[in-house]
RNA sequence: GGGCGAAUAGCUCAGCUGGCAGAGCGCCUGCCUUACGCGCAGGAGGCCACAGGUUCGAACCCUGUUUCGCCCA
């Protein structure tokens, strides 16, 4: 094995192997559990990975291979939408760009362009969740525009059409000029804008006078077509039932009452202009109002604007203030901050545009989709997002599903043109030529919303939508809550006639080290696969999964890959370590675990009873009993995957990781392998065939513990593992007996372990050369402790150069100069040899007795306290005593110490 | 304006049921101990945002404040 683990010279070739392989494929239980099932929340087809796909697809890769080595049958199914917006924007550019104008190829030119386009883009983006190690079956992918599931959008169009809960109107939409499409309300992001309040004068009609109208957009006057005044707003009394005079417009506006004003906001005195905000809007319904264009769809004023029509909004606002100036009308400009809605994709304001649209009825959708999260039929986690899910939900609005582009799902609805009848359905409902169909499309997310069901086959009724609907697990970040997670319920409740999924993962959001999201314009994302190339995808995946906060953002910085490219590195190196010393010692695998020597038969004992049910049988005589470490370690290992376990469960994949990250570098590589070394290069083969079998034994678990996390890297150690069958992918998920964890064994390691560091901590405080052997006295009253110190000699000699072991009971006389440690009921007196610097070594006893003093000082006045004693617990209370006891023990040794030096 | 979340070591984050404040990186000291320098060993570093409250006891529970982020209007 190389030196260090190279990620590079096996990524390609293990996914292929997978691949090839179909160990993607959903395998049958044998314990006859419910599949365990994943749709992907499909990434634009023409986009390519980012940081938060990184972090989205490790997750539910996480999921999948941890439920598949449990057995349970497994489907991730993949694929991509078709963004509309976005797609046809790149596609429009690049005809552009070649000098064709996309408006004149034509609509089937233009979708022959866009196809191309997508055949292209669409490998990229896929290449790139198999290099991530994604093990979703790619044999199911589906695609948002596939046959079936644009026959998923019409079914659906058209049901809820024949249902009355779609339907076509005129209404003020959410216009993006650049695109020149509507939008839904969840596609417009409202950004803090600093602006001017314009105060403008409307002269009376009856030459008496004039009224002041606040506004931020001056331009929209010119389809004023009325003014309104609070009804209850006494101050404005003389104004009722009169009329002004819109100033460049010479148009006379009536003046209204309408509760929507509020009299305390600017003047009292609202302008209202029907054709371009949505308040307007509904007070111009309410009113009878005409509703003039002045804007029209590129953002340029409409003939309607007279002498402004041509301008765009930006011009004619300066214009119409301009000429709003020369006439002495403008009162007032004060700055006004505002929040103005934005295209979430182009960028640029929002027009609120009067315009024919398609909508989709919420309301009566909603009902079942706030009793499935209320009744947890449907669970989200972190469970905060309820509220907010409940709050869209409560207040739903009608959903604007028409766009104004070629590139998507065409509305299956059809007019005919002479007698203006209209149909939905699939194909034109008569051959004579005459119906023409609706030239919009529809919003990506109206199949997005279908595709938990769309993607197994649904409207037909297949074996896969039997078999694998409803699905188990979402996982999503919560900026697509309302988007996508909120409409998907909605969906399979009406349509699949089941929730889509049991539970939601909401995870957090990658952003930069300063906290801002990551975004193209801003160059604050870094390209995963350069990452990858850098550090391995393994390291990317860990590091990703182990820094997330459940459920909360990451503030992504370079250098933390250096955490998972080292751990990929350690596990590396530790296997290397575990299968160069199992080849050395010369173990066969057959059938069975055999060594040179060792009798027939199957050996008996918990670890070979683990074996022979994991990995291979041992035969008789090639374990001897195990040492109180290997116990140790087992019992940790079972703990460990306890606390796997259930961390997954709970989507706590920080925490799971952190456990196997510090079981494996801490307690697997830092102590139980160092401890075996004299074991394993000892004179005792059997005693050396332990060790090793043992640690082997916990290596092969933990690559399967691992496995999930760091796909590469524990399938290439597992290649090399003697004894190994098949794929670490398709192997089995550890489960050590109960019976190997032992507390007892646990604490006394954990005092092995203090000492050791204690001596050590000695050894440096006293400037002794690493290599340098030494003696040591402990003093102890306590027989336990002595027997214990009695068992811990080797490990005393190889882990702290201690080769002088001396056990006494406490004596008032000390070592003349002797730097001294304190452990609970044990004194560690190491020697001084004459080079020791001793103001130093007072320097340090003092340190360590002001330290020592004020924890004793805590304790005691915690101990005095009124009420402690009564109150706390006993155990609490019993403890805090000993504590105490312990504590003034050593604050008299270190004193003692002082004195003697 | 309403709601949600965050604030703990220089940085990124743990701390789950109130009972001895933790990890990784960075920093400082040593170390070529043949698995690993992507490493080993030891160490320094904290007013747990602020102010009150509850409690024998608060990083944790309650109230308020400040700052930051997000969502909705």
């Amino acid at each position: 094995m190389e030196k260090a683990y190279n990620p590079a010279a096996v990524e390609e070739r293990l996914y292929s192997a997978w691949e090839e392989g179909g160990y993607f494929r959903p395998r049958p239980d044998a314990e006859g559990r419910a599949p365990y099932v994943i749709a992907i929340p499909p990434p634009n087809v023409t986009g390519s990975l980012t940081m938060g796909h990184v972090l989205n697809n490790t997750l539910q890769d996480i999921l999948i291979r941890w439920r598949r080595l449990q057995g349970v049958e497994t489907l991730w199914v993949p694929g991509c939408d078709h963004a509309g917006i976005a797609t046809q924007n790149v596609v429009a550019k690049k005809l552009r760009e070649e000098g064709r104008d996309p408006h004149a190829v034509g609509r089937e030119a233009f979708l022959a362009a866009a196809w191309g386009w997508k055949d292209e883009y669409h490998e990229r983006i896929t290449g790139q969740l198999k290099r991530l190690g994604c093990s979703c079956d790619w044999e199911r992918e589906r695609f948002t525009l596939d046959e079936g599931l644009t026959r998923a959008v019409q079914k659906v169009f058209i049901e809820l059409y024949e249902a009355g809960l779609i339907y076509k109107g005129k209404y003020i939409v959410n216009w993006d000029p650049l695109y020149q499409t509507a939008l839904s309300d969840e596609e417009v992001e409202f950004r803090e804008v600093a602006g001017k309040l314009w105060h403008v004068r409307y002269p009376m009609a009856d030459g008496n006078g004039h009224l002041v109208v606040a506004t931020t957009r001056p331009e929209t006057m010119l389809g004023d077509t009325a003014v309104a005044i609070s009804p209850g707003d006494l101050s404005k009394a003389a104004y009722r039932g009169r009329r002004c005079v819109l100033p460049l417009v010479d148009r006379e506006l009536p003046i209204i009452e309408d509760d929507f004003v509020d009299p305390a906001f600017g003047t009292g005195f609202v302008k209202v202009t029907p054709a371009h905000d949505p308040n307007d809007f509904e007070m111009g319904r309410r009113h009878g109002l005409e509703e003039v264009v002045v804007i029209g769809p590129d953002g340029r004023m409409s003939e309607r604007a007279g002498e402004f029509a041509g301008m765009d909004r930006d011009a004619a606002r300066a214009a119409v203030v301009a000429r709003l100036a020369a006439l002495g009308l403008i009162e007032k400009i004060e700055d006004y901050t505002h929040s103005v809605g934005h295209g979430d994709r182009s960028g640029v304001p929002i027009e609120p545009y009067l315009s024919e649209q398609w909508f989709v009825r919420m309301a009566p959708l909603a009902g079942a989709a706030i009793a499935a999260v209320r009744d947890a039929n449907v669970v989200l986690t972190p469970p905060r997002w309820e509220k907010t899910y409940m709050h869209w939900m409560r207040n739903i609005r009608d959903w604007c599903i028409s766009r104004q582009l070629w590139w998507g799902h065409r509305i299956p609805v059809w007019t005919h043109v002479e007698t203006g009848e209209v149909r939905a359905a699939i194909e034109a409902p008569g051959d004579d030529g005459a119906w023409r169909q609706e030239e919009d499309v529809l919003d990506t997310w109206f199949s997005s919303w279908l595709w938990p069901f769309s993607i197994l086959g649904w409207p037909d009724k297949t074996d896969d939508l039997a078999r694998y609907y409803p699905g188990t697990d979402l996982v999503t970040g919560p900026d697509i809550l309302f988007f996508w997670v909120a409409r998907m319920i909605m969906a399979g409740l009406r349509f699949a006639g089941d929730k889509p999924f049991s539970r939601v993962f909401l995870h957090g959001m990658i952003r930069d080290s300063q906290g801002r999201k990551m975004s193209k314009s801003l160059g604050n994302s870094p390209d995963p696969i350069a990452l990858f190339d850098r550090y391995g995808v393994d390291a990317v995946r860990f590091s990703m999964t182990m820094l997330t906060p459940w459920g909360g953002d990451y503030l992504f910085e370079e250098s933390h890959m250096e955490m998972g490219r080292n751990f990929a590195n350690k596990l590396w190196n530790a296997s290397r370590y575990v299968i160069g010393r199992l080849e050395a010692a010369g173990l066969r695998y057959g059938d069975r675990i055999e060594a040179a020597g060792a009798g027939a038969g199957t050996a008996a004992g918990p670890l070979a009873d683990w074996l022979a049910a994991e990995w291979l049988p041992v035969a008789e005589g090639v374990l001897g009993a195990p040492a109180e470490e290997d116990r140790w370690i087992l019992s940790r290992l079972t703990s460990t995957a306890a606390a796997v376990d259930a961390n997954l469960e709970a989507f706590r994949f920080n925490d799971a990781a952190r456990a196997l990250y510090d079981f494996l570098w801490k307690e697997y590589c830092d102590w139980y392998l160092e401890m075996t070394k004299p074991r394993v290069h000892g004179a005792d083969p059997a005693d050396a065939r332990t060790a090793l079998v043992t640690a082997a034994a916990v290596l092969h678990a933990t690559l399967r513990l691992l496995h999930p996390f760091v796909p590469y890297v524990t399938e290439a150690v597992w290649e090399r593992l003697p004894g190994t069958a098949d794929r670490v992918i398709a192997a089995s998920w550890p489960a050590p007996p109960a019976s190997f964890r032992d507390e007892t064994v646990e604490a006394e390691l954990a005092f092995r372990t203090e000492v050791i560091s204690a001596i050590r901590g000695l050894r440096k405080d006293v400037g002794l050369a690493p290599a340098r052997e030494v003696a040591v006295i402990f003093r102890t009253a306590v027989a336990a402790r002595r027997a214990a110190l009695e068992r811990s000699r080797p490990f005393l000699a190889s882990l702290a150069r201690v080769t002088d072991v001396r056990i006494e009971a406490p004596a008032a006389e000390r070592p003349k100069p002797a730097a001294g440690a304190f452990l609970e009921e044990l004194e560690i007196w190491l020697p001084l040899v004459g080079l020791v610097d001793l103001d130093e070594e007072r320097a340090r006893l003092e340190r360590e007795l002001a330290k020592v003093e004020k924890e004793l000082a805590g304790l005691a006045a915690k101990l005095a306290s009124k009420g402690f004693a009564a109150k706390a617990p006993e155990a609490v209370v019993a403890t805090a005593r000993e504590r105490h006891v312990q504590t003034a023990d050593k604050a008299a040794k270190l004193r003692e110490s002082l004195a003697n030096l």
